[in-house]
DNA sequence: TAGCGGCGATTTGTATGATGATTGACGAGG
DNA sequence: CCTCGTCAATCATCATACAAATCGCCGCTA
């Protein structure tokens, strides 16, 4: 990944203005002062304080409108799915809600894209999957390490799918998966069972078994929502009742 | 939804150049001519010409270094959850790709979705479902009011989960429902047999039956992919087996 | 006094020109 | 053949000016 920032002051610009929105500095209703106060502010000219609204504008995160002023819009219209917007988001904080609707949606996504992986990814990105697998295996002693394979684990999953929203989505959570890891991960009471998780996804995604590949991305991600709440000490909601759920689950 | 716009000048610019790079007349992979030539190209100044490749490169379509040009990143860089993106591939031509790879997306949220909005979602959040069913009700002799009250009725369904992300989709997919029901609704071979199938959605998320009404989303969606498969004439990938579906797959 | 219409002030939108910073290409020298 | 320095192309930033849009005030009129 090139340095997709483009101008360094105007994505520092960028990155500091959304920020404090994100943040709740600047109230999702209403204000944002004028653009030549925000220029002295962030001591920037114009032309780069501009640039640096619209790249917010095309994020949905503010509004501009002659006389007006540029107002800050209501969350409902935010791009949640935007890298930096979720970044921001994280960085403000990172509360219980959001990681909960994050893994929401992960649910959503993950088994399903191993499903599709298994059945529809070809020989490569099979591999790929396979040697980042690896790669957790290998650094079980290497937390960062393994957080970082861990992560790209789960992003070959949604390359192999072929379907570029799945990839979309992953670059999304990109940042929130990583902090996700960092917090779950850290102190995970039973690794070789967290291991054991990965590797039959893993398999099931090789031997093409679209339906245990999903089962058994549920199962792990189940895993890692508890291994979270555990470890942020809080209740986070209970994940949806699995649907292939009938009375007694397999108990391997 | 007001004017999101901004400039309207700048936003022309934008949706030109994002238009001319979705379809193809960008190579994703590198080139993209100078400021310069951009400029005479659309006849704007650089200011508003720069403004609009910082959207762009907020929606990570391209990327821009001092010497090398702005080049297009490849796909798998863009942001496909922003709604201005889909609406440009969209514009450039609906191939039945797109639209397979979005209703894989569809198929994942909006059954979790509508569980969510059965046991999560308000009262409030659930009327405003039940208005927009009754408008698609009332609506039967006239499509172009039938589609928007149904793009509402999904999008409804999304607002009520309380999920952000969910919400965020549904704005994002908004223009590609819009363009989904078009084809699709227009030559219902079962107009009262796709109003019963809404019907049931809403009654079991009224009812607060989350399993209820995962699975009737997920009859809606199975028949709407089929009617938009038969009016395009052409064979979409099948649905994926549904989790609960043991031995035969009903054939149709 | 109530209603209405025009005028001005404020803020964003657009345009232009100039200067700096970065990086790839080319050529000189070892 | 490799290394390094110079150069030029291109984006990044800045400063300034003018145009367009919109809100609110003020005066006019009935």
């Amino acid at each position: 990944m090139p340095g997709r920032d483009g101008g360094r002051l105007c994505s520092a610009v960028t990155a500091k203005l959304g920020q404090r929105i994100v943040a709740g500095s600047f109230a999702p209703g209403e204000v944002l002062p004028t653009e030549a106060a925000l220029c002295t502010l962030f001591g920037v000219s114009r032309t780069t304080l501009r640039e640096a609204v619209k790249r917010l504008q095309g994020k949905g995160l503010v509004v501009a409108r002659p006389r007006n002023g540029t107002s800050v819009l209501p969350t409902l219209h935010w791009n949640q799915f935007d890298a930096e917007v979720l970044g921001w988001r994280l960085a403000a904080g990172v509360d219980a809600d959001l990681l909960d609707q994050l893994y929401e949606v992960r649910e959503c996504f993950e088994p399903r894209a191993c499903h599709q992986a298994a059945v529809r990814g070809d020989a490569a990105g099979k591999a790929r999957i396979r040697s980042w697998f690896d790669a957790i295996a290998n650094a079980q002693h290497d937390t960062e390490q393994r957080i970082a394979a861990d992560l790209e684990f789960h992003l070959g999953i949604f390359a192999a799918t072929g379907n570029l929203f799945f990839v979309s989505l992953g670059a999304a959570i990109r940042t929130a998966l990583h902090v996700s890891f960092s917090l779950s991960q850290r102190h995970t009471p039973f690794p070789h069972e967290e291991l054991r998780l990965h590797a039959d996804v893993c398999i099931a995604i090789e031997q093409g078994n679209g339906p245990a590949a999903e089962r058994n991305m549920r199962r792990l991600l189940d895993a890692s929502r508890r291994t979270l709440g555990m470890t942020l000490g809080m209740a986070l909601r209970q994940p949806f009742p699995k649907p292939n759920a009938r009375g007694t689950i397999p108990v391997k």
